[in-house]
DNA sequence: CTGAAAGCGCTTACAG
DNA sequence: CTGAAAGCGCTTACAG
């Protein structure tokens, strides 16, 4: 095929002369909706072929007044959650033919959502998938129209009819019951600020201590500026009753170590670290940081595939299957960054 | 506004009739090609503001032809780089009202390199990005119409007429040297796969070895997979004439490290290593990693903009700005992982 | 400055 | 199974 040159892209009718049929029919060709006889089908394919038609999707969006197109929303572009999540979407959503178009709130500026949004739906997607890790997506719900297929990703469980979470309570829990089953008296955690709902890892770092009765002491909340945690680690390092710390990821987790070890406490030796995310770097790390993974991945993948379902549904006009949440399961991966706690001194 | 219902969504005559015009003059007022009179401007605004107006793009751009959007054409999307960019294309794109499509080449499958461009055209962007960090992206450039806004990121100097560059082989053959100025007499690099241009960060580590006649050792490639990594640093750790290694990106820098340290060999005493990218956790690291930091974000904003000019000077049908490579700068972050080479053995 | 008309490239009833 | 016609929601010459 020729490089285009765009300006003689062809169009429908081009295909409909060559192949000497009329652009309806090679519309139905295209879409399978009616049956083409043979003979015909033929024709046109060949001359689809001979003149590299591609449809273009702008006409038929205006058509069927939507396009083959999901729109994500999603706070926080510079999170590992998010630039994974997002991968996924996109790559599931290719198999389909979609498009991805990617709409990044703001999470400073809450006033901006809806106008967000409006932008998001003036393509009229085929439907959208908000990613709820955050405040900003939480809003974003408000102004998504009823009837657009919609599928929400993290969050806590059952916030939307149709959802992919992460069962992050659980791994939070499962951390912090790890280091308590080690010994540990009770666990300290550093954290960036918490999510708006109720399944985070904070959540279930507290469901742990509480259920064991051990003490719980306020989580430090730190930013993006990893400077903050080595500060926290410093300060922990202060205190000799910090045996555990439950990182809520794993960069800051390696800050928090480099300030615990400028207070010359040793990890795992002094204090267990452990983190969460299982990123590339956490098993190269020294020691070998224990973390939880999560298949934000997987979780894309499968916010795309559910999306989809709803949009077929809705294009043959039948019902749409059930509401449904679905969890992705993410897993422990223990290394050598923490250890069992004697009670010697 | 009340929430959308999605089924009666305002069009323009409905703002028309309520304002008591016709639709092309709500058309030029919202384009603003032609003045309109005062009093109808605030009869019109009044409807928009009433209705909830929002225009279809997709009407819009089966009008004009092209759509408010980009299309990021992008390999490895699980690259820092790649997402970096992404962010940096998105932000500058939404200033201006802009949407972004990302689709993804991919390297390992050649022959879909055209479909998927063809599928992103299928939109009428008004302008492509596409990413040189590889082989897929520069295939990519064979399929894209002549009279399309384009630029392209990263690759070559001079392989598009506009384009953003990071002085990518000068920062590698910077570091290079940097090692051979602390009186290592030869550097060896352990990276994954170079880039297909000459603009890589090995092409800037030979052209310092060659330039300062130090012996040149092949270099060691490895995969995404770091324990490829590792087993190069075990390698490394093996020979006596190892004293510097330069790692193609940070994540391979910490597992040499590590295998460099299971065969006793200690960084930076015995082995200087440096990365390369300048993620968040190099300054974290024991020892913290000397690396070289890229602005991706940034070459991301300025790639939007690039383009946007473009397609300003298109639709205003004046000459577009004269073609032109910018350069984004880096920098280099020293810090612990590498010291002075003393002969003394 | 403004309206009636035609067109962008498809799809979908409507009649065969 | 298939074609002629109308319509999706805008914009742009074309005449005032």
């Amino acid at each position: 095929m020729a490089r285009s040159t765009g300006h003689s892209r062809p169009v429908i009718k081009d295909v409909a002369k060559l192949a000497g049929v009329s652009a309806p029919t090679v519309s139905r060709y295209l879409n399978g909706t009616v049956k083409v006889s043979e003979e015909k089908r033929a024709r046109i394919a060949k001359a689809i072929e001979e003149l590299g038609y591609e449809p273009s999707v702008v006409a038929r969006a205006l058509s069927n007044r939507e396009m083959d197109t999901v729109v994500v929303f999603a706070a926080n572009p510079e999170a590992f959650s998010t630039s994974e999540t997002n991968h996924g979407v996109e790559r599931a959503a290719r198999a389909c033919r979609f498009l991805m178009n990617i709409v990044s709130l703001d999470e400073s500026d809450m006033d901006s959502v809806e106008a967000r949004v409006r932008m998001g739906l003036s393509v009229r997607p085929a439907g959208a998938i908000v990613y709820q890790y955050d405040r900003a997506g939480i809003k974003a719900l408000d102004y998504l129209p009823k009837d657009l297929p919609l599928v929400v990703v993290g969050g806590g469980f059952g916030d939307a009819d149709r959802q992919i979470v992460n069962a992050e309570r659980e791994a939070g829990r499962w951390m912090t019951m790890h280091l308590l089953d080690m010994g540990h008296e009770t666990v300290f955690h550093v954290t960036r600020p918490k999510g708006p709902t109720d399944n985070t890892r904070t959540d279930g770092w507290h469901d742990a201590l509480k259920e064991r009765g051990a003490v719980i002491h306020e989580p430090i909340v730190v930013s993006r500026d990893l400077e903050e945690a080595v500060e926290a680690g410093r300060r922990l390092g202060e205190r000799d009753d910090v045996t555990a710390v439950f990182a809520g990821d794993d960069e800051t987790a390696i800050a928090v170590i480099r300030g615990l070890k400028e207070q010359e406490r040793q990890v795992p030796d002094d204090v267990s670290v452990v983190g969460f995310d299982d990123r590339n770097f956490a098993s190269m790390w020294s020691p070998a940081l224990t973390s939880y993974g999560q298949n934000y991945l997987e979780m894309g993948q499968r916010a795309f595939r559910m999306l989809y379902e709803q949009v077929k549904a809705k294009r043959d006009g039948v019902e749409p299957p059930d509401p449904r949440v679905e969890v992705v399961e993410g897993q422990p991966a223990l290394r050598a960054s923490e250890t069992v706690y004697v009670p010697w001194r």
